[in-house]
DNA sequence: AACAGGACTGCAAACGTTTGAAATTTTTAG
DNA sequence: CTAAAAATTTCAAACGTTTGCAGTCCTGTT
């Protein structure tokens, strides 16, 4: 209920003008030591608390940054938030935070209103929606407003100032390659949704690597399910009956891997005995899970620290609009699950 | 680069004032209809966006609301988020989020920043190193002021609007208790910090159900720990050295409890059959660890959820200030780790 | 005694929008 | 054709802060 007290308030209780007590405040040179104490004293008492909205308005700088993500419960996606939020932080930005469930239209709206909200750029990792609807209207919006827009794990190629992001390619690639040389021959993979990029990628890797090796590609090994633990249940089962069983299970990610993996022992098959497993994103789990999951980790946090490091650059080199692309190293963590 | 379009803007191109403009784009009625199709469509072209910014500052609202929080990488506290997002987004309201990582000085200052930024509510985890100071004064600000302060899982007697916890006595109660009834006698527990409110009420739920089954309390089977994996390791090591070995160990969230079971497999006993375990916080880990790991689920995503309505509750009674106190059910999810 | 200079303070505009009241234009009725 | 009514538009203030410039007052110098 307590009105806010404003600057106006203190000049008038002290019978001087708004742009003394804001002087005084400040620490302007040009102020009487006496007339500064007083004022930052009574302040201080009354709880004087500067108005940042007013500030925005005038600089047209809100100190704050929109971070839209699809999804932020969940390890890696918060990860990359804490790390943005790190680096950011001690800059006086604040983070607004907008979450899109992966649908365009949530995503478009977060944009405008971000816009709306004058941040001073825009941290986004582009919903499944998005990349299926092929709208990109929204994020040119941004670009032409000359705020930085960088990508963040799930990138679009166009409009950025910046996108840090890893190379899922390489992580499969070394992934599959593992089990290659492990000895397996009939590596099957649960991959993820068509047409989504990340799943894309992996699934080319893992194509490339049996290329490579003059492994055979079989269809039949190749499943997709959508990311969940439950999505491998079934597809696992499939694979299990196939008359020339798989020896090895590639998995788009962790909970798909730990899936089929379920699914094995169920059958009182034996991991990695009998069939090996490997998984994607090294989720705080995998460590733990006996046996322990072989998995490719990406670096969430560093993904944040380094896209908010290139928003920082952004606001410094006033002109020259660069465009910073980073291609983060995965790392093929290796564990029980294929030795 | 691009200026943003401005209301002003379009009316000297229009050779109107800027009320018209304005009224137009709000379908004020008393606006011709020419007019306002006209200047619709023009703004739309030139792509303008009303500055919220602005509008904050003159009605005093700003259409957001901090959230701190002790850490968001982490199952939990990621689903009170997402809980309160899923809630206040459709209700236009944008998220501030600010990560304290347990430090008294940060949550101070985030909450400065806050009221500064003029967030029109307060959601609040408070830190560790906050009780520990028994600094409260930056919270008084917020109830001063008149705005919604709600508590998400941590919680402060004192200044809130509501606040929304979970049982940890009762959870850590339930938990015991099953322990006891599957037949263990000697129940160690893997405590977490001293002083700190939800390590101290697990403990006191332990302590209490042990004295309700009349169960000696033996010191030397309650050991401290700090919630991660590594700091179960030593703890459960000695508790195994020790003459007489426990048959069951309660960790005070799975983190620990996973760190326990690693040690014990890894000396060739078995889980459940030499010792049980049961763990808090049913993360998505328990599940699939082998063997799954009993554990007492708390509803992250139903904290925050409630809490958000919490809030907007407060936004609509202007006048009385009721406090709500929530406290939801934690929920004991028994699994292979303690049959 | 006059004046330069320094020390301090106040004025007014600006940021972008909304809104009650006043002013203008258009329409209607007589 | 005029006056009143209705329709439409503009004015001006407000939100809270900062800042260049102008103003005031005092001190010391010649």
């Amino acid at each position: 209920m307590n009105k806010p007290v404003t600057i106006k308030d203190i000049a008038k209780k002290f019978k001087c003008s708004p742009s003394t007590v804001s002087r005084a405040l400040n620490n302007h040179p040009s102020i009487n030591e006496d007339t500064r104490r007083n004022l930052q004293e009574y302040a201080q008492k009354v709880g004087y608390q500067r108005n940042q909205v007013s500030l925005s308005l005038l600089n047209k700088k809100s100190a704050n940054v929109g971070v839209i993500v699809p999804t932020i419960n969940n390890y890696y996606e918060s990860a990359i938030i804490e790390g943005i939020d790190a680096v950011l932080q001690n800059m006086g930005y604040t983070l607004n935070i907008c979450v899109t469930n992966e649908q365009y239209l949530l995503e478009a709206e977060y944009v405008e209103k971000l816009l709306s909200n004058r941040v001073e750029g825009i941290f986004l990792s582009v919903s499944q929606e998005t990349y299926d609807s092929g709208h990109y209207e929204h994020l040119e919006q941004v670009v032409k407003r000359g705020l930085p827009l960088i990508y963040i794990d799930r990138e679009y190629e166009g409009f950025a100032t910046g996108s840090v992001t890893i190379d899922d390619y390489d992580g499969a690639f070394a992934a599959v390659e593992h089990l290659i040389q492990t000895g397996r021959k009939r590596i099957a993979h649960l991959r993820g949704p068509n047409g989504m990029a990340l799943a894309e990628q992996r699934f080319r890797g893992y194509i490339e690597c049996l290329k490579k090796h003059n492994l055979d590609i079989d269809e039949s090994l190749i499943i997709t399910t959508n990311f969940k633990v439950e999505s491998a249940i079934e597809p696992t089962q499939s694979l299990l009956d196939l008359p020339e069983a798989p020896d090895a299970i590639f998995g788009v990610n962790d909970q798909v891997a730990i899936g089929a993996m379920k699914v094995i022992r169920s059958r009182g098959l034996k991991v990695p005995e009998n069939i090996a497993i490997a998984g994607f994103d090294d989720s705080p789990i995998s460590a733990y899970i006996y046996p322990s999951l072989t998995s490719v980790a990406r670096p969430g946090r560093r993904i944040g620290m380094e896209a908010a490091r290139i928003f920082e650059a952004s606001q410094k080199d006033t002109g020259e609009t660069t465009v910073t692309t980073l291609v983060l190293p995965s790392e093929l963590i290796i564990r029980e699950s294929s030795c």
